[in-house]
DNA sequence: GCGCCCGATGACATCGATGTCAACGATTGG
DNA sequence: CCAATCGTTGACATCGATGTCATCGGGCGC
């Protein structure tokens, strides 16, 4: 019954142009007084409500910034989202957001889908699609979390490979030897520079690198759990474990908990909830969610406001946060 | 340089009109064979990305639902927002999120921003505006957690009241006569009503309520850590403590733990993460953002594909699962 | 052989707001 | 007293896609 009420109809019921109405909405200066008030007046008694489809079209560009990650459900992203979120919207700015689960093949549909709502931006957590086809697009684009391949673009990133550096470091200068990796698969790029970092790690500090140890492929919390459980039960289960995400994290602290091995080092990329008050509290390098989103939405803004340069990459620092479970001793060396 | 390529562009390339060409982008199957081809041809070559915006205006409506949380980053949000968008993209529609900040003011701001932008739906935990000028709306609106002021909608909420009903039941079963209340603001009617049901609880139980137990305004975990800190210091501290939300219950958690009082026993609404790795392990009482979501999701399909008769609510049960801190005897009968 | 119907296609108007440009009355400077 | 200027305002075209309706050629029934 109440059809859309049209920015002619308020034209019309104040004595004016659309045109005029258009400017009031819009709070162009150049409106007598009187003439606002009419229109204000008709806007209040119709209800009128702009519609932002017909002006964006108009525009050229709809004032949305496109949010893609990996999963929305996951806290590292929702802690991105909610970072970007208040920094977008201050700016007059809704997100969109989309998740591009692992493996769902629909990562190139998403981002085109994206680029035809005329978005004014995105920001994308990249998979393995190739991203040449963004070559000459001309809304700015930020990735994070991953460099997108085959593209030269902004991107913030963690220093991934130098986080599991130091977490092997740190534990083996504690004296451990035998420290085991929990890691995603290493279909992502991220995921291979913590491997990365790992092995160079070990091999610099002059430990063997068991591939039994090694446990590639956990993409939850609960793969993560059954492979610790599984390395707890090897003839010489490992004295630490690296684990390379916060979700793989906590399926190590759970299956650590239900085994009563809590005597297990542990270190975690990537902090979560709790981590702080599980006993022992877990030693985390603090892999941000929230700095990835402040500088993704700083090199945003950068390029919306004219920024023209050559790409530019944002290392954000992966600090090492010591809370109990990194500093324990090797338990050979406690029943030794 | 690369202008946008229009319809009319593709239907010059081909040889055919724009309405032509719309009908092949739009899968009509009126077209012939040849005439497809041609124009397919054509959209590949000019690398043609449709208008979304134009399209829209045009239908009348976007392809977009809206979801409104309290925040993004609160990790039960975020789930309903994931079992939302899961169920959602596979009918073509895309997901555009705010987060309506407890007290920021901007609740009706941002729910007529929304609707501004013609989308198909939305869905909102609504805070304490009055929906009434939501009355006439046409487009599908489910609400969330809470109901809506002054207006009759559909709503998918959970049993609240009888949640810290049976969360003060099992914990007195136990034994325990000095039950506190960790809240978040009594200006949320979800949080009275929880409150409602431990007042309700604790009457039928024949337990008094002191007031001292009774902590109300805990908004974050940091809150809750504090008020719960201060309970331990009473001269008579509680022998258990129910919190009404996960958030709040992380902050009642590391509390114990840092003060070394896991004896007291805890039962929370709302699951969270590790909740079943910390020791003793924490009961809760499931209050299920995936069954929120997909409920909604529900209400909404529905709607959306004609069902036209009285607002719906639908309530979703919270079962409890006891995982040891709410099943932990009271702390004078251990020392006693 | 004539008229009807159908598949295929296009011309044109339309969705609602806004940019462009011109018009108009009033004021001001010379 | 005329022209230049300024503040207001509106007519019209436009953004890009699509709904409506008409057209056109050909196959088919009688």
């Amino acid at each position: 019954m109440n059809k859309m009420v049209t920015l002619a109809d308020v034209a019309r019921a104040a004595g004016v142009s659309a045109k005029t109405a258009s400017r009031v909405i819009n709070g162009d200066p150049q409106v007598a007084p009187a003439t606002r008030a009419r229109v204000e007046a008709a806007v209040e008694a119709l209800g009128y409500q702009v519609n932002v489809l017909a002006r964006s079209l108009r525009r050229g560009h709809d004032n949305v910034v496109g949010v893609i990650v990996e999963s929305v459900r996951d806290p590292f992203f929702s802690e991105v989202i909610g970072e970007l979120e208040q920094l977008i919207t201050p700016r007059g700015f809704t997100v969109m957001v989309a998740s591009n689960t692992r493996g769902s093949g629909r990562e190139r549909e998403i981002v085109e889908g994206f680029i035809q709502r005329s978005l004014v931006g995105m920001i994308v957590t990249p998979q393995d699609a190739d991203y040449s086809f963004l070559r000459s697009i001309r809304m700015p684009v930020v990735f994070i979390d991953r460099r997108p391949r085959n593209l030269d673009a902004d991107v913030v990133l963690a220093d991934d490979r130098g986080a599991t550096l130091e977490g092997v470091n740190h534990l083996a200068r504690y004296g451990h030897r035998s420290i085991a990796l929990i890691s995603d698969a290493l279909d992502v790029q991220t995921v291979r520079n913590r491997y990365e970092g790992y092995l160079d790690a070990m091999r610099e500090a002059g430990l063997p690198v068991d591939p039994s140890m090694v446990r590639i492929g956990c993409l939850d919390a609960d793969m993560a759990e059954k492979e610790t459980v599984d390395l707890l039960h090897l003839p010489q289960p490992p004295t630490a474990i690296l684990s390379t995400r916060g979700e793989t994290s906590q399926g190590v602290v759970r299956a650590l908990h239900r085994h009563d091995a809590t005597d297990v080092a542990v270190v975690s990329v990537g902090d979560f909830a709790l981590a702080d008050s599980v006993t022992p509290a877990i030693t985390v390098l603090d892999h941000s969610p929230t700095l990835i989103g402040r500088y993704a939405a700083e090199r945003l803004f950068a390029r919306l406001d004219g920024e023209s340069g050559h790409p530019i990459t944002t290392t954000i620092p992966v600090p090492l946060i010591a809370r109990g479970s990194g500093e324990l001793p090797p338990r050979a060396a406690v029943s030794g």
